[in-house]
Order: C-alpha cells, then sequence, then structure tokens
DNA sequence: ACTACGTCCTGCGAGC
DNA sequence: TGCTCGCAGGACGTAG
C-alpha cells in the first residue's frame, strides 16, 4: 500500500538521517533483499522514483528499494520479526521490514542498466508535470482507466488509494475505457492535488504503513473515497459501493463516477 | 504492441 | 473458543 506520498514522507526522514553517512555493514536475510557487502561507501543522496527509493552508494552505484505492500523502513526496528534487510551507518541502522516480503532491495552497479521498469516510469506529480501530456497517456487504449491509472506509465507512484480518489474527485467510472481529454486532464489534476494533501500529512497509515520512527501518517482521516464503501458520498450522499477493476478492490460513488 | 490474469506472501477478520 | 477461508494488492511473468 505505500504509494507515492507514504514513500516520499520516508524518504525525507531518510535524507534526514542517512544523507553523508557512511556504511558499516549490511545485512541480507532474504534473497529478495539481497545486496553485496557496502561496508565503508558513502551514501550521497537519498532520492525516490515513483514508489521506488533510490540511495546513491558513492562509487558503487544506486541501492534501489520498493517497498512493496508492507514494507516498512524503521530506524530503531522494536519488532524484530520479519526484518529481512538491515543498513547500518555510522549514525545508526536502518531496518527494513516487510512482512508479505513484496518488496525488494537490490544494488544497481555502476554501469548496469537501468531496470525497464523504472525506465518506463511516467512523469512525477508536482507543479513541472505536463497535464497534457500525462493526459495524452491516459486516454490512449481500451482497459478500464483505474488500470491505465495503475500502470506507472502516464503518472508515476500512482496507487489503489491514490486511483480511487483521483478517479472519485474527477468524477470518472474505474471501468470506463473510453475517458475523454478533458477528464483524462482532470484526473491529472486530482492527482497532483491529492498527492500534495497526502503528502503534508505524513501519507496513508492504514495497515503496515509506519514512518522511520514507527509514527503514523493522517491522510488515512482524510481519504473521501478508498476504503469507505458502504459509507455515504461526501458530494451527493449516495452509498459508495465496492467492485473490482483490474483484480483490485475499487470503491466509487455509482451517482458521481458515471460511465 | 496491448490486455488480462495468475503468482508471490502473511496477517487479519468474518463466519461457523 | 478455535478453526477455516477469503481478502488485502504492487510488480512481474506469461498467455492470448
Amino acid at each position: 500500500m505505500p504509494e507515492l506520498p507514504e514513500v516520499e514522507t520516508v524518504r525525507r526522514q531518510m535524507e534526514n538521517l542517512l544523507l553523508g553517512t557512511i556504511i558499516t555493514k549490511n545485512t541480507c536475510r532474504h534473497a529478495r533483499y539481497q545486496v553485496p557487502d557496502l561496508t565503508g561507501c558513502v551514501i550521497t543522496g537519498v532520492r525516490r522514483r515513483g514508489k521506488y527509493l533510490l540511495l546513491d552508494i558513492q562509487d558503487r552505484g544506486v541501492l534501489l528499494m520498493h517497498l512493496g505492500m508492507t514494507g516498512q523502513l524503521l530506524w530503531n526496528a522494536e519488532i524484530k520479526q520479519h526484518v529481512h534487510f538491515e543498513l547500518s551507518t555510522n549514525k545508526g541502522t536502518l531496518y527494513f521490514r516487510d512482512p508479505r516480503r513484496f518488496g525488494f532491495v537490490r544494488l544497481l552497479e555502476q554501469g548496469d542498466s537501468v531496470p525497464r521498469t523504472l525506465r518506463r516510469l511516467g512523469q512525477e506529480p508536482g507543479e513541472e508535470l505536463s497535464v497534457k501530456k500525462a493526459a495524452a497517456i491516459l486516454i490512449k487504449g481500451q482497459s478500464p482507466i483505474k488500470a491505465r491509472l495503475l500502470d506507472q506509465r502516464a503518472v508515476a507512484g500512482i496507487g489503489n488509494y491514490l486511483a480511487d480518489e483521483a478517479l472519485h474527485a474527477a468524477k470518472v467510472h474505474p471501468a470506463c475505457r473510453a475517458v475523454t481529454t478533458r477528464q483524462a486532464m482532470r484526473l491529472v489534476r486530482a492527482i497532483n492535488k491529492i498527492v500534495m494533501l497526502s503528502i503534508e500529512h505524513g501519507g496513508v497509515s492504514e495497515r503496515d504503513y509506519v514512518h522511520l520512527d514507527g509514527g503514523r501518517g493522517g491522510y488515512q482521516n482524510l481519504l473521501r473515497c478508498y476504503g469507505r464503501n458502504g459509507k455515504p458520498c461526501f458530494n451527493c450522499g449516495t452509498e459508495l459501493t465496492k467492485i473490482v477493476v483490474a483484480g483490485r478492490g475499487t470503491t466509487f460513488c455509482p451517482k458521481c463516477q458515471k460511465i
């Protein structure tokens, strides 16, 4: 469930703690979190692209991390169960917990080609995003619009809750296969707005996601659609409905979001 | 090329 | 009370 706002929130905290530190040890406890020994290397950058975290490791490459569904990055892990990767530095240790092991950690060595999924990522949400360009990608194709929002190619970093929230805000039916340019532009603007707001509130802490210090985000209390099935739509009072689109649980308002 | 679907994995809550 | 079962979903592989 960690989506762009959640990853960005931990990125900011990691940047404060890890930038300029020296790695003293790294421990890998599972194949999905396998990284060569980085002892002595300096962390020179803490970046994010979509839902991926990228730690620049001086003279070695980039440490690529994805939180998957249940991934947690913790500065001091109280619960050691499901900790698959540890990165110790001269300032402290970063623990990667991931009960369901959908996440991963790997090192992109200097000279390695950039993985395809990273290359295919669309624009980052934000003020510099070209709404027209993203909308042009979004209107292409025959799949349900929600599937196209989730495939990362129009805008990077969207997951299930951002998709449901944006579709509701833009009044587009999640199963709609033919969206207009006008609808697509509404969607992209909604994404921008929701991403910004969610980051401001430290993201959504619904089940597993927590901050580096174990703290929780607050945006789960401001969700207008996702997870509110059976409850009234804030716009029209109609009961929100849950269906499956693109294999994902999808909540929407049958009155506001018509095909 | 695009689209659809199965797979990975564990915790949790509903229902009996 | 204790069990089983279904569901949660990001990315990827494969099939059509």
